[in-house]
DNA sequence: TCGGGGCCAGTTTTT
DNA sequence: CTGGCCCCGA
């Protein structure tokens, strides 16, 4: 299975379990007593060493699993942590049901049940924490708790106007609380917890250090340095209050650098007021939530920390024998406080990665496992301050390298590394030594070496990524090694496409969708951002009163024509099937009914219908949503873009999609790094907010209020504007990210950009093809498809007859084995094969022996002389009605009552839904004519799962407006 | 070769 | 609101 890591996968967890761990995850397996910083690159068999390490501590005598703290970063890891640890140690899954694997946040969650009741108290605040205190986990529902509250905050506080005048989006303070409680800043009723107020102050000698690095003159001395070239635009489309320094002050004049004294003049405000705001912001927040019962995954580290601090028993009685930190790049700030408090022994272990951190946006702080040492004393000096709450010794401190990767061959692993050292742009500046001094190279236990590195570029990213694949998959140039360890050649399912953004993989998908090719979506997905979702709001809207935005929808998804459409809006003429459809639809008494009739007409049974119907349902039963509250939900979740997980079918052959961040800890071994273009990132850090946490500088505003000449006004900040600019753009998290997704790849690793590749693929050692291979289309074009003429016969016509790939009415039924296309294009092949005249032989054991037997009595049994023409499947000429099509329908099942028109196909193509839609139309038309008496159906049966879709046949006007544009002819054959 | 002015393009990741 | 780019002048 290529997405799943690789100790997961039967045989590879089968060579490392039935091979000994190698030296160095011996060593850690062994090393259980004292502290340990262990350094585990990708692919290095990580899971396997911890749980190994575990069993060893746990089959101790004296050991318990409740004495073993093991940390994870999702709840996944630690399932998975459990699931292994089982098969290696004495114990079993019901002894270490309750033993503490677990996140975090699910560990603070337990510690405030048991013994959180009075934690708020240590900050002041008069409430409890109880077991019916929820967790918001929904952003989107926390950031409408965190907007009333700012609303009643404001009316209570006139005091604040000014701030509030500055602050554009209250979420942005909702972010900025998150990231003080993330580094354990926390605001007590009458100042800050403990130490937490020197943060917000800032450092002013690491701020200098940061100051003189992007001050130093360039070129030798040559050059202005980077601050003074940046401070070019101090000032301009700014708005300084009048006492603001002059620009020629703060660059200096005649000089190559910004004068020195700058640092201390910008460092220097007068936070008290913004500091008193953040304060009370906080604070006030703090009692509304717990108030209103419910905690965030910030609170919930917030108060477990304080606990451990404050109850001094609590922690005593709680401190594990034995912890181990898994992920530990990932870790925040307070996270690393919190091990230290839960730590009672120095039996510490944190496992981690530098190289993967790619979590900042979550307060990951790399520096937790680059500067370990030094953050530890410095973390256990300030918990120990007025009380000894870390005991332990933290000296000395063992290292541990896994350096033997069981993933990727040597040539990737060597070429990751450049990953970590291109620059991201032309002026970034990479320490390049400092990089590779802190790199612990990996090698290889892969036997085959086996790789391509190739980098692609064209204009059509999207196309050109799936021409790509295409040539990949079957391709043994890019063989990838099968689970006995030899080579074979690749599959659908062994290409992974990973890209920075969510929304370059949708667009993707799309696009594979409309070549046929099967792509699957694995991750966090804008739900509400899907066809799935966009159709289920068309059809709400039909129900309601906003009809022509839903018609208009569900009219080009129907492959309308945008005239047709306009047409159809205008004259309010809609598809009969279409508005039965709607009467049907609003016979449904409940909302979830709804959607599941919409999805079911449509087809959508994967896993985004499944989520998207999980979601209504239960936001549905959580209160009481009238049509409007959810078209207005759905409108919402478009807007805000909120995210939930959709999970590919993992027994599909399709090419996985996923973004980067979603694909750590993942392997496949033919990796397409998408998407690599020059596009910039606004700052990190800081983000676009007025006010401002960050590390050197402390707090600040950007921009601050004052009276002018009477009335109010916004002004900028002039200091602020000048430490912006002195603080490094950090691209290291980028590279990291580089890092990480060419660190996926077991063999193959292709990148590929449009038309402006950006600086990283530029400098990466490999050249850029122009790629401008077409992908094959395997859907129906309207302008190359032979023109095919059929007739009908007489009108008493055959019963049971098709004129096609005839089926047996129970295999008509069935036929939902995938192999549709095939299947489909070898009965084709043969009735083609018969119709000329060719000498056919048909054995039983021959596939489709039953629909070809079909085919050749269908064949026989037609009246008058076939006529074929070249390329063209069944072209029939009798006497009788001559209609002009392109393509072919399978199935034309002719019975009694009723005749039904069915077409195969095995993708979701939406160009070829619109193609067949017409086929399937002309097909309904001249059977209506011929049999006037009997029920008439037209519909897609999609093989790949079984689902049938009816269509809403064309008028016989826009047939024969389509058929005169195919032809060119000027006047169509018209269906008589 | 450097500094400075002007102009343009494009805006993420999620336990 | 920034980085990248072009152009011009010293």
């Amino acid at each position: 299975m290529p997405n799943s890591e690789r100790e997961d996968s039967p045989a590879s967890r089968r060579v490392e379990d039935v091979n000994d761990p190698n030296p160095q995850q011996q060593d850690l397996i062994d090393s259980t007593d004292g502290l340990y910083l262990v350094d585990a690159g990708a692919g290095t068999g990580k899971t396997f060493t911890i749980t190994r390490r575990y069993a060893n501590i746990v089959d101790e005598d004296d050991v318990a699993p409740e004495d073993v703290l093991l940390v994870t970063f999702t709840n996944n890891a630690a399932t998975e942590m459990k699931d292994r640890i089982v098969g290696h140690c004495e114990y079993g899954m019901r002894d270490l049901a309750d033993a503490p694997i677990q996140t975090f946040h699910s560990l603070c969650h337990d510690l405030l049940q048991e013994h959180g009741y009075a934690a708020p108290t240590h900050l002041g605040i008069d409430d409890r924490i109880t077991g019916s205190t929820r967790i918001v986990e929904d952003d989107l529902v926390e950031e409408a708790l965190f907007g009333e509250f700012i609303d009643r905050f404001s009316d209570d506080h006139p005091e604040y106007d000014d701030y509030f005048r500055i602050v554009s989006n209250p979420t942005e303070l909702l972010g900025l609380v998150s990231q003080l409680a993330s580094k354990g800043v926390f605001p007590t009723a009458d100042g800050w917890y403990r130490n937490g107020e020197r943060y917000l102050d800032g450092n002013f000698e690491a701020f200098k250090s940061l100051f003189d690095e992007v001050n130093e003159p360039q070129n030798g001395g040559s050059k202005q340095s980077q601050l003074r070239s940046k401070l070019n635009r101090y000032g301009k489309n700014k708005c300084y209050l009048p006492n603001a320094p002059e620009k020629a002050d703060i660059r200096g004049q005649g000089t190559k650098r910004v004068p020195d004294a700058v640092a201390r003049m910008v460092f220097d405000a007068d936070r008290e007021g913004l500091k008193a705001f953040v304060h009370d912001v906080f604070y006030e927040y703090l009692e509304f939530a717990l108030g209103r019962n419910y905690l965030n995954f910030g609170f919930l580290q917030l108060f477990a920390f304080i606990l451990l601090c404050e109850d001094h028993a609590l922690r005593e009685s709680i401190a594990f024998d034995y912890a181990m930190v898994d992920e530990f790049q990932d870790s925040s700030e307070i996270q690393f406080k919190l091990t230290l408090l839960l730590a009672g022994t120095n039996n510490l272990c944190v496992v981690g990665d530098w190289k993967q951190s790619i979590y900042g946006f979550q307060y990951a702080e790399v520096e937790n496992i680059t500067a370990f040492e030094d953050r530890l004393n410095r973390f256990v000096d300030e918990l120990n301050a007025d009380h000894e709450r870390v005991t332990f010794d933290t000296r000395p401190i063992h290292t541990i390298e896994l350096i033997e990767n069981y993933r990727s061959t040597q040539e990737i692993l060597d070429f990751s590394e450049h990953g970590l050292l291109v620059p991201a742009a032309n002026r970034d500046n990479v320490d390049v030594e400092a990089i590779q001094d802190r790199i612990v190279s990996l090698s290889t236990n892969t036997e085959h070496e086996n790789t391509q590195i190739e980098a692609i570029a064209s204009p059509e990213e999207h196309e050109s990524v799936v021409a790509k694949i295409q040539d990949i998959v079957g391709n043994d140039a890019y063989q990838v090694e099968a689970d006995d360890g030899s080579l074979r050649t690749p599959e659908y399912r062994d290409v992974a496409v990973l890209t920075r953004t969510r929304e370059f993989g949708r667009d993707l998908l799309q696009t594979a969708e409309e070549y046929g090719l099967p792509m699957a979506y694995e991750g966090g997905i804008e739900l509400f951002r899907t066809p799935q979702a966009k159709l289920l709001l068309a059809w709400l809207r039909i129900l309601e009163s906003d009809t022509d935005r839903g018609w208009a929808v569900v009219l080009e998804q129907a492959g309308y024509a945008l005239d047709e459409i306009k047409h159809v809006l205008e004259t309010e003429a809609y598809p009969e099937n279409m508005s039965s459809f709607r009467e049907k639809l609003a016979e449904l008494e409940t909302l979830g009914g709804v959607a599941e009739r919409v999805f079911s007409r449509y087809g959508y049974d994967g896993a985004t219908a499944d989520v998207v119907l999980h979601t209504i349902q239960s936001v549905h039963t959580a209160t009481t949503l009238t049509r409007g509250d959810l078209i207005r939900f759905i409108q919402r979740g478009i807007e805000a873009g909120s995210t939930h997980d959709v999970h590919a079918n993992a027994g599909a052959n399709s090419v996985t999609v996923q973004t980067i961040h979603a694909a750590k800890g993942l392997e496949h071994p033919i990796v397409v790094l998408a998407n690599m273009n020059s596009g910039r990132f606004p700052p990190s850090g800081g983000g676009s907010g007025t006010i401002t946490f960050q590390d050197p500088v402390g707090l600040r505003q950007r921009k601050r209020y004052a009276e002018a000449d009477g009335l109010p006004h916004v002004y900028d900040d002039w200091r602020t504007d000048v430490l912006r600019r002195c603080l490094p753009r950090e691209y290291d998290e980028e590279r990291r990210l580089l890092y990480v997704a060419i660190t996926r790849a077991e063999s193959h690793v292709i990148f590929s950009a449009g038309e402006d590749p950006n600086t990283f693929l530029e400098e990466l050692p490999v050249e850029i093809e122009a790629w401008d291979t077409e992908p094959d289309a395997d859907t129906v074009d309207d302008t190359e498809q032979t023109e095919l003429l059929i007739t009908v016969p007489t009108p008493e016509g055959p019963v049971g007859h098709s004129p096609h790939s005839l089926m047996r009415e129970d295999v008509f039924e069935d036929v939902d084995d995938g192999m549709g296309k095939a299947f489909g294009t070898d009965v084709h092949d043969f009735a083609e094969a018969y119709a000329r005249g060719d000498d056919v032989e048909l054995n039983r054991d021959d596939p489709g022996w039953d629909d070809k037997q079909h085919v050749m009595s269908f064949l026989d049994g037609l009246s008058g002389d076939l006529l074929v023409e070249e390329d063209a499947y069944l072209p029939l000429d009798v006497d009788g009605t001559r209609v002009m099509i392109s393509g072919i329908i399978d199935l034309v099942h002719v019975r009694a009552d009723r005749i039904e028109v069915v077409d195969y196909k095995t993708d979701r193509g939406r160009h070829a839904e619109a193609e067949y839609r017409k086929q399937l139309s002309v097909y309904y038309h001249v059977l209506r004519e011929l049999y006037p008496e009997r029920e008439i159906s037209a519909s897609i049966l999609y093989t790949v799962d079984g689902v049938r879709e009816e269509i809403d046949p064309l008028s016989r006007d826009a047939l024969t407006d389509i058929v005169k544009a195919v032809s060119g002819l000027e006047s169509a054959p018209t269906v008589q």
